[in-house]
DNA sequence: AATTAAAATTAAGGTATCTTAAGAAATGAA
DNA sequence: TTCATTTCTTAAGATACCTTAATTTTAATT
């Protein structure tokens, strides 16, 4: 039996890359410092954020890190930051776990599930702006430390109409 | 230690409705005849589909489930069913669980969780076209048998749309 | 501080998707 | 089989959001 083994911190400056689309993802990130975020690039060229990761927040594309599938994603600094990677042979096989790290984990996808589920939801049935409100909502720090066009993408609009929809607000 | 214990088969017929908006949900459901679907209602008043649960799909509003928070979903018949409710004490406390069922709910959130980012993907990516495409894609089996109307809600489209998008496929 | 590059704003025109509405087709009930 | 109800289709007009492009503001670099 063992828990989750760590690996030595590393640093990434703001720009850089650690996986991209189509590669096996062999590891997760575990942001220390800074904030990596996830994202396609679709058939016509444009980026999409699928996660953002600030400090303590974990980042990979599961899919291809637990089935050695294709990426979907790519994940690339969008700050100076520091991580620790985390491979298949740092967790060990599950069944070598013990029985709370497992609970742990099994809580960390339930929870992702759940913000997952909600997201869905706003896409589906919320306007730009009330997606643009839930998201100052839900991570009003994230709001100070990006860039628009950021946010825009995660929402899924462009920058030009997140810009307008300030705009908008702020007339209120 | 124990493992999850089993409720009688219960019957629902078509329209019918196992949990609402607001309430808590005190129950998972495993469906093992028929379809389920859970969906909301937003602000507009229209309907928007978050899940299809067909035979041995699970469904309920996990995040009311889990922490007991009202629920953003109606769980409702969209077929004469059949299904096994699952309570909170049928699981029994994660703590009473055989470290094997850990490892299958964990297993299953993590599967979940993987669909849930790819439909996020997919709504912020793809035309309504391609998503309708992806769909029948991925679940072959529901085109048959589902209205068109509530695939149109599940892909985030209105059912005139759809219909539109299908007549352009077939013209091809 | 000056220069360059990146991000944000603004506006005009365009397109995907929605709304409304009416009729046709399919399904279910009597 | 008929009647009623729901689902699907079609079309015209409306709107949310996008594209392009030019300008301004902010941030990064020398």
């Amino acid at each position: 039996m063992k828990s989750v083994k760590l690996s030595p911190l590393k640093t990434i400056s703001k720009g850089e890359m650690l996986l991209s689309q189509g590669e096996i993802a062999n590891y997760g990130y575990l942001v220390k410092k800074g904030c990596l975020k996830s994202y396609t690039i679709d058939a016509a060229g444009k980026e999409h954020i699928v996660q953002f990761a600030p400090e303590n927040w974990m980042i990979s594309d599961l899919d291809s890190f637990t089935n050695r599938v294709p990426s979907l994603v790519f994940i690339e600094a969008i700050e100076n930051s520091e991580y620790i990677p985390l491979s298949k042979s740092d967790f060990g096989a599950v069944n070598e776990l013990e029985k709370e790290a497992v609970v742990e984990i099994a809580n960390k996808y339930r929870n992702n599930l759940i913000a997952a589920n909600k997201r869905i939801i706003g896409l589906l049935s919320a306007t730009a702006e009330q997606r643009y409100l839930a998201f100052t909502d839900t991570y009003p720090t994230l709001i100070q430390r990006l860039p628009l066009k950021l946010i825009a993408s995660y929402i899924g609009v462009t920058p030009e109409y997140l810009s307008d929809i300030r705009r908008k607000i702020a007339k209120k």
